[in-house]
DNA sequence: TGAACACTAGACCGGTCTGTCTGCTACAGT
DNA sequence: ACTGTAGCAGACAGACCGGTCTAGTGTTCA
Protein backbone atom coordinates (compact mmCIF):
# COMPACT_ATOMS: atom_id res chain seq x y z
CA UNK A 1 0.00 0.00 0.00
CA UNK A 2 2.09 2.43 -1.68
CA UNK A 3 2.22 5.71 -3.76
CA UNK A 4 -0.66 8.33 -4.13
CA UNK A 5 -1.81 10.39 -1.23
CA UNK A 6 -2.96 9.45 1.58
CA UNK A 7 -6.67 9.87 1.27
CA UNK A 8 -6.04 7.62 -1.99
CA UNK A 9 -4.10 5.06 -0.08
CA UNK A 10 -6.58 5.14 2.38
CA UNK A 11 -9.30 4.35 0.59
CA UNK A 12 -7.92 1.62 -1.37
CA UNK A 13 -7.26 -0.40 2.69
CA UNK A 14 -10.50 0.50 3.01
CA UNK A 15 -12.09 -1.21 0.16
CA UNK A 16 -9.77 -4.13 0.54
CA UNK A 17 -10.29 -4.72 4.27
CA UNK A 18 -14.20 -3.36 4.36
CA UNK A 19 -14.77 -5.95 1.71
CA UNK A 20 -13.07 -8.95 3.06
CA UNK A 21 -14.08 -8.43 6.25
CA UNK A 22 -16.91 -6.25 6.88
CA UNK A 23 -17.38 -2.80 7.96
CA UNK A 24 -18.24 -3.59 11.37
CA UNK A 25 -15.11 -6.07 12.23
CA UNK A 26 -12.57 -3.61 10.75
CA UNK A 27 -11.12 -1.62 12.48
CA UNK A 28 -9.81 1.78 12.43
CA UNK A 29 -6.20 1.14 13.01
CA UNK A 30 -6.34 -2.22 10.78
CA UNK A 31 -6.64 0.18 8.04
CA UNK A 32 -3.90 3.19 8.73
CA UNK A 33 -1.85 0.49 9.47
CA UNK A 34 -2.58 -1.14 5.88
CA UNK A 35 -2.49 2.18 4.05
CA UNK A 36 0.71 3.11 6.12
CA UNK A 37 -0.68 6.50 7.51
CA UNK A 38 -0.95 7.74 10.77
CA UNK A 39 -4.74 7.76 12.29
CA UNK A 40 -4.46 11.76 12.57
CA UNK A 41 -4.19 12.00 8.89
CA UNK A 42 -7.53 10.27 8.76
CA UNK A 43 -9.35 11.98 10.86
CA UNK A 44 -7.75 14.86 9.37
CA UNK A 45 -9.15 13.85 5.50
CA UNK A 46 -12.25 12.07 6.67
CA UNK A 47 -13.26 13.33 9.94
CA UNK A 48 -14.96 9.94 10.88
CA UNK A 49 -15.26 6.44 10.66
CA UNK A 50 -18.29 6.66 9.00
CA UNK A 51 -17.43 9.26 6.37
CA UNK A 52 -14.71 7.00 5.32
CA UNK A 53 -17.32 4.26 5.11
CA UNK A 54 -19.81 6.34 3.07
CA UNK A 55 -16.75 7.62 1.03
CA UNK A 56 -15.81 3.82 0.05
CA UNK A 57 -19.04 3.04 -0.70
CA UNK A 58 -19.37 6.16 -3.29
CA UNK A 59 -16.08 5.05 -4.67
CA UNK A 60 -17.66 1.34 -5.11
CA UNK A 61 -20.51 2.68 -6.90
CA UNK A 62 -18.02 5.05 -9.07
CA UNK A 63 -16.43 2.08 -9.91
CA UNK A 64 -18.91 -0.06 -10.69
CA UNK A 65 -21.06 2.32 -12.64
CA UNK A 66 -17.93 3.18 -14.96
CA UNK A 67 -17.59 -0.53 -15.22
CA UNK A 68 -20.81 -1.58 -16.58
CA UNK A 69 -21.43 2.00 -18.64
CA UNK A 70 -18.28 0.78 -20.79
CA UNK A 71 -18.88 -2.51 -21.11
CA UNK A 72 -22.34 -1.67 -22.27
CA UNK A 73 -20.93 0.24 -25.32
CA UNK A 74 -20.25 -3.31 -26.99
CA UNK A 75 -23.78 -4.06 -27.20
CA UNK A 76 -25.61 -2.43 -30.08
CA UNK A 77 -29.09 -2.85 -29.12
CA UNK A 78 -31.42 -1.88 -26.30
CA UNK A 79 -32.37 -5.69 -25.74
CA UNK A 80 -28.76 -6.99 -26.05
CA UNK A 81 -27.85 -4.55 -23.47
CA UNK A 82 -30.46 -5.70 -20.57
CA UNK A 83 -28.68 -8.62 -20.72
CA UNK A 84 -25.78 -7.24 -21.48
CA UNK A 85 -25.59 -6.05 -17.64
CA UNK A 86 -26.00 -9.68 -16.21
CA UNK A 87 -23.47 -10.71 -18.30
CA UNK A 88 -20.55 -8.14 -17.18
CA UNK A 89 -21.91 -8.69 -13.63
CA UNK A 90 -21.58 -12.26 -13.97
CA UNK A 91 -17.77 -12.09 -14.64
CA UNK A 92 -17.23 -9.71 -11.91
CA UNK A 93 -19.03 -12.87 -9.39
CA UNK A 94 -16.87 -15.37 -10.73
CA UNK A 95 -13.66 -13.80 -10.25
CA UNK A 96 -12.01 -15.51 -7.41
CA UNK A 97 -11.84 -12.86 -4.13
CA UNK A 98 -15.73 -12.63 -4.79
CA UNK A 99 -17.84 -12.29 -1.63
CA UNK A 100 -21.22 -10.80 -2.82
CA UNK A 101 -22.27 -7.23 -3.68
CA UNK A 102 -20.55 -4.61 -1.24
CA UNK A 103 -24.26 -2.77 -0.49
CA UNK A 104 -25.46 -5.61 0.48
CA UNK A 105 -23.02 -6.42 2.97
CA UNK A 106 -22.33 -3.00 4.11
CA UNK A 107 -26.09 -2.45 4.82
CA UNK A 108 -26.61 -5.88 6.64
CA UNK A 109 -24.26 -4.35 8.86
CA UNK A 110 -26.26 -1.23 9.60
CA UNK A 111 -28.04 -0.79 12.72
CA UNK A 112 -30.98 1.33 11.20
CA UNK A 113 -33.18 1.34 7.99
CA UNK A 114 -31.98 5.32 7.59
CA UNK A 115 -28.80 6.31 7.89
CA UNK A 116 -25.75 6.58 5.41
CA UNK A 117 -24.96 3.31 4.65
CA UNK A 118 -29.10 2.27 3.52
CA UNK A 119 -29.15 5.74 1.77
CA UNK A 120 -25.74 4.77 -0.18
CA UNK A 121 -27.41 1.51 -0.93
CA UNK A 122 -30.10 2.62 -1.46
CA UNK A 123 -28.70 5.76 -4.13
CA UNK A 124 -26.98 2.51 -5.51
CA UNK A 125 -29.82 0.43 -6.25
CA UNK A 126 -32.24 3.29 -7.68
CA UNK A 127 -29.27 3.72 -10.27
CA UNK A 128 -29.52 0.30 -11.52
CA UNK A 129 -33.16 0.94 -11.52
CA UNK A 130 -33.34 3.95 -13.50
CA UNK A 131 -30.47 2.36 -15.86
CA UNK A 132 -33.27 -0.81 -16.36
CA UNK A 133 -35.84 1.68 -16.76
CA UNK A 134 -33.96 3.28 -19.40
CA UNK A 135 -32.92 0.27 -21.17
CA UNK A 136 -36.57 -1.39 -21.06
CA UNK A 137 -38.22 1.77 -22.10
CA UNK A 138 -36.28 1.66 -24.87
CA UNK A 139 -36.43 -1.91 -26.08
CA UNK A 140 -40.30 -1.67 -25.57
CA UNK A 141 -41.76 -3.85 -22.80
CA UNK A 142 -44.35 -3.09 -19.84
CA UNK A 143 -41.15 -1.78 -17.98
CA UNK A 144 -41.83 -1.09 -14.04
CA UNK A 145 -42.92 -5.12 -13.24
CA UNK A 146 -39.97 -6.88 -15.00
CA UNK A 147 -37.74 -4.00 -13.38
CA UNK A 148 -38.62 -4.55 -9.37
CA UNK A 149 -38.19 -8.37 -10.20
CA UNK A 150 -35.01 -7.88 -11.98
CA UNK A 151 -33.43 -6.06 -9.43
CA UNK A 152 -34.74 -8.57 -6.49
CA UNK A 153 -31.52 -10.50 -8.04
CA UNK B 1 -41.47 -11.78 24.09
CA UNK B 2 -43.27 -13.82 26.22
CA UNK B 3 -43.97 -17.87 26.77
CA UNK B 4 -42.04 -20.43 26.10
CA UNK B 5 -38.41 -21.93 27.52
CA UNK B 6 -35.32 -19.44 27.80
CA UNK B 7 -33.48 -20.96 24.78
CA UNK B 8 -37.06 -20.29 22.97
CA UNK B 9 -37.15 -16.69 23.74
CA UNK B 10 -33.67 -16.25 23.29
CA UNK B 11 -33.60 -17.81 19.80
CA UNK B 12 -36.66 -15.75 18.64
CA UNK B 13 -34.85 -12.28 19.87
CA UNK B 14 -31.62 -13.09 18.41
CA UNK B 15 -33.47 -14.20 15.43
CA UNK B 16 -35.13 -10.44 15.21
CA UNK B 17 -32.29 -8.23 15.86
CA UNK B 18 -29.64 -10.24 14.37
CA UNK B 19 -31.25 -10.46 11.14
CA UNK B 20 -32.66 -6.94 11.57
CA UNK B 21 -29.51 -5.38 12.76
CA UNK B 22 -26.81 -7.73 11.83
CA UNK B 23 -25.03 -10.09 14.25
CA UNK B 24 -22.23 -7.85 15.03
CA UNK B 25 -24.18 -4.49 15.74
CA UNK B 26 -26.43 -6.44 18.22
CA UNK B 27 -24.79 -6.76 21.37
CA UNK B 28 -25.83 -9.29 24.53
CA UNK B 29 -27.62 -7.15 26.50
CA UNK B 30 -30.42 -6.22 23.37
CA UNK B 31 -31.57 -9.79 23.43
CA UNK B 32 -31.57 -10.56 26.84
CA UNK B 33 -33.30 -7.26 27.04
CA UNK B 34 -35.98 -8.58 24.48
CA UNK B 35 -35.77 -12.03 25.69
CA UNK B 36 -36.99 -10.71 28.98
CA UNK B 37 -33.99 -13.22 30.23
CA UNK B 38 -31.03 -12.62 32.82
CA UNK B 39 -27.64 -12.58 31.31
CA UNK B 40 -26.34 -15.42 33.45
CA UNK B 41 -29.46 -17.71 31.60
CA UNK B 42 -28.13 -17.16 28.22
CA UNK B 43 -24.69 -18.25 29.19
CA UNK B 44 -26.06 -20.80 31.16
CA UNK B 45 -27.62 -22.48 28.02
CA UNK B 46 -25.50 -20.97 24.80
CA UNK B 47 -22.00 -20.63 26.79
CA UNK B 48 -20.93 -17.69 24.61
CA UNK B 49 -22.38 -15.74 22.17
CA UNK B 50 -20.86 -17.71 19.41
CA UNK B 51 -22.56 -20.33 20.10
CA UNK B 52 -25.70 -18.09 20.00
CA UNK B 53 -25.13 -16.94 17.05
CA UNK B 54 -24.37 -20.73 15.42
CA UNK B 55 -28.17 -21.67 16.94
CA UNK B 56 -29.94 -18.83 15.28
CA UNK B 57 -27.96 -19.76 11.85
CA UNK B 58 -29.02 -23.35 12.39
CA UNK B 59 -32.52 -22.64 13.57
CA UNK B 60 -32.92 -20.35 10.26
CA UNK B 61 -31.59 -23.61 8.12
CA UNK B 62 -33.92 -25.31 9.90
CA UNK B 63 -36.86 -23.51 9.09
CA UNK B 64 -35.90 -22.82 5.25
CA UNK B 65 -35.55 -26.24 4.56
CA UNK B 66 -38.62 -27.11 6.20
CA UNK B 67 -40.28 -24.81 4.23
CA UNK B 68 -38.98 -25.89 1.02
CA UNK B 69 -39.52 -29.40 1.38
CA UNK B 70 -42.99 -28.87 2.06
CA UNK B 71 -43.28 -26.49 -0.24
CA UNK B 72 -42.25 -29.00 -3.21
CA UNK B 73 -45.05 -31.90 -2.10
CA UNK B 74 -46.88 -28.90 -4.47
CA UNK B 75 -45.03 -30.10 -7.76
CA UNK B 76 -45.48 -33.36 -9.35
CA UNK B 77 -42.15 -33.59 -11.53
CA UNK B 78 -39.11 -32.72 -10.85
CA UNK B 79 -38.75 -29.99 -13.51
CA UNK B 80 -41.55 -28.48 -11.88
CA UNK B 81 -39.93 -28.80 -7.97
CA UNK B 82 -36.85 -27.36 -9.59
CA UNK B 83 -38.71 -24.02 -10.71
CA UNK B 84 -40.53 -24.49 -7.59
CA UNK B 85 -37.86 -23.88 -5.30
CA UNK B 86 -37.31 -20.36 -6.95
CA UNK B 87 -40.73 -19.44 -7.08
CA UNK B 88 -41.19 -20.32 -2.76
CA UNK B 89 -38.03 -18.52 -2.16
CA UNK B 90 -39.40 -15.60 -4.10
CA UNK B 91 -42.15 -15.50 -2.13
CA UNK B 92 -40.68 -14.97 0.90
CA UNK B 93 -38.47 -12.29 -0.60
CA UNK B 94 -41.67 -10.37 -1.67
CA UNK B 95 -42.07 -10.09 2.16
CA UNK B 96 -42.00 -6.61 3.68
CA UNK B 97 -39.59 -7.19 6.59
CA UNK B 98 -36.70 -9.13 3.97
CA UNK B 99 -33.22 -7.93 4.34
CA UNK B 100 -31.85 -10.55 2.21
CA UNK B 101 -30.38 -14.18 2.78
CA UNK B 102 -29.32 -14.07 6.92
CA UNK B 103 -26.14 -16.33 5.60
CA UNK B 104 -25.14 -13.99 3.60
CA UNK B 105 -25.36 -11.14 5.48
CA UNK B 106 -24.37 -12.64 8.84
CA UNK B 107 -21.29 -13.96 6.52
CA UNK B 108 -20.12 -10.74 5.48
CA UNK B 109 -19.58 -9.63 8.84
CA UNK B 110 -17.16 -12.82 9.63
CA UNK B 111 -13.74 -11.57 9.67
CA UNK B 112 -12.15 -15.37 8.74
CA UNK B 113 -12.75 -17.55 5.57
CA UNK B 114 -13.39 -20.49 8.47
CA UNK B 115 -15.11 -20.32 11.41
CA UNK B 116 -18.31 -21.29 12.64
CA UNK B 117 -20.01 -18.56 10.32
CA UNK B 118 -18.77 -19.65 7.10
CA UNK B 119 -19.25 -23.42 7.93
CA UNK B 120 -22.79 -22.61 9.01
CA UNK B 121 -23.34 -20.81 5.59
CA UNK B 122 -21.11 -23.14 3.48
CA UNK B 123 -23.53 -26.24 5.06
CA UNK B 124 -26.69 -23.98 4.21
CA UNK B 125 -25.09 -23.64 0.47
CA UNK B 126 -24.04 -27.21 0.62
CA UNK B 127 -27.73 -28.38 1.07
CA UNK B 128 -28.91 -26.69 -1.78
CA UNK B 129 -26.51 -27.69 -3.99
CA UNK B 130 -27.46 -31.23 -3.23
CA UNK B 131 -30.92 -30.54 -3.44
CA UNK B 132 -30.64 -29.03 -6.53
CA UNK B 133 -28.12 -31.73 -7.81
CA UNK B 134 -30.87 -34.37 -7.22
CA UNK B 135 -33.55 -32.79 -9.03
CA UNK B 136 -31.64 -32.19 -11.61
CA UNK B 137 -30.14 -35.46 -11.92
CA UNK B 138 -34.23 -36.68 -11.88
CA UNK B 139 -35.25 -34.27 -14.47
CA UNK B 140 -32.26 -35.28 -16.43
CA UNK B 141 -29.54 -33.05 -17.71
CA UNK B 142 -26.19 -32.29 -17.53
CA UNK B 143 -25.99 -31.42 -13.67
CA UNK B 144 -23.56 -30.02 -12.18
CA UNK B 145 -22.69 -26.96 -14.15
CA UNK B 146 -26.15 -25.29 -14.02
CA UNK B 147 -25.98 -26.24 -10.16
CA UNK B 148 -23.43 -23.58 -9.21
CA UNK B 149 -24.93 -21.10 -11.90
CA UNK B 150 -28.18 -21.20 -10.09
CA UNK B 151 -26.51 -21.46 -6.51
CA UNK B 152 -25.07 -17.78 -7.40
CA UNK B 153 -28.08 -16.56 -7.57
C1' DT C 1 -39.77 -27.20 56.93
C1' DG C 2 -36.10 -27.15 54.17
C1' DA C 3 -33.04 -28.33 50.46
C1' DA C 4 -32.25 -28.39 45.47
C1' DC C 5 -33.02 -25.99 41.45
C1' DA C 6 -33.80 -22.43 37.84
C1' DC C 7 -33.98 -18.09 37.09
C1' DT C 8 -33.36 -12.75 37.66
C1' DA C 9 -30.97 -8.35 38.49
C1' DG C 10 -27.08 -6.06 38.08
C1' DA C 11 -22.23 -4.92 39.53
C1' DC C 12 -17.87 -5.73 37.77
C1' DC C 13 -13.50 -6.86 34.88
C1' DG C 14 -10.67 -6.86 30.87
C1' DG C 15 -10.31 -5.86 26.28
C1' DT C 16 -11.25 -3.27 22.14
C1' DC C 17 -13.00 0.48 19.58
C1' DT C 18 -13.49 5.40 18.05
C1' DG C 19 -11.75 9.71 18.31
C1' DT C 20 -8.46 13.49 20.38
C1' DC C 21 -4.19 15.42 21.43
C1' DT C 22 0.70 16.28 21.74
C1' DG C 23 5.17 16.07 19.76
C1' DC C 24 8.35 15.20 16.02
C1' DT C 25 9.89 15.06 10.99
C1' DA C 26 10.24 16.53 6.23
C1' DC C 27 9.56 19.29 2.54
C1' DA C 28 8.06 23.64 -0.29
C1' DG C 29 7.94 28.51 -1.11
C1' DT C 30 9.88 32.96 -0.25
C1' DA D 1 17.61 30.39 6.45
C1' DC D 2 12.67 30.72 7.91
C1' DT D 3 8.16 29.52 8.12
C1' DG D 4 3.92 27.07 6.90
C1' DT D 5 2.00 22.83 5.83
C1' DA D 6 1.35 17.98 5.69
C1' DG D 7 2.17 13.96 7.60
C1' DC D 8 3.86 10.34 11.15
C1' DA D 9 4.01 8.06 15.77
C1' DG D 10 1.82 6.98 19.66
C1' DA D 11 -0.23 8.06 24.24
C1' DC D 12 -4.60 8.87 26.01
C1' DA D 13 -9.70 9.26 27.30
C1' DG D 14 -14.32 7.67 27.06
C1' DA D 15 -17.56 4.35 25.59
C1' DC D 16 -19.03 -0.16 24.62
C1' DC D 17 -19.08 -5.16 24.60
C1' DG D 18 -18.45 -9.97 25.99
C1' DG D 19 -18.24 -12.67 29.85
C1' DT D 20 -18.01 -13.69 35.09
C1' DC D 21 -19.69 -13.45 39.56
C1' DT D 22 -22.50 -12.51 43.62
C1' DA D 23 -26.81 -12.09 45.76
C1' DG D 24 -31.60 -12.61 45.86
C1' DT D 25 -36.29 -14.83 44.52
C1' DG D 26 -39.69 -18.21 43.56
C1' DT D 27 -40.95 -23.08 42.77
C1' DT D 28 -40.79 -28.03 43.37
C1' DC D 29 -40.22 -32.13 45.78
C1' DA D 30 -39.19 -34.88 49.92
Amino acid sequence: MEGGSARERLLAAAAELFYAEGVHTVGIDRVIERAGVAKASLYNVFGSKDELVKAYLADRQRVTRARIEHGLQRYPTAREKLLGVFEIQGEVFARPGFRGCAFIGASSESPRPDGPVETAADEYRGWFRDLFLGLAREAGARRPEELAKQLCL
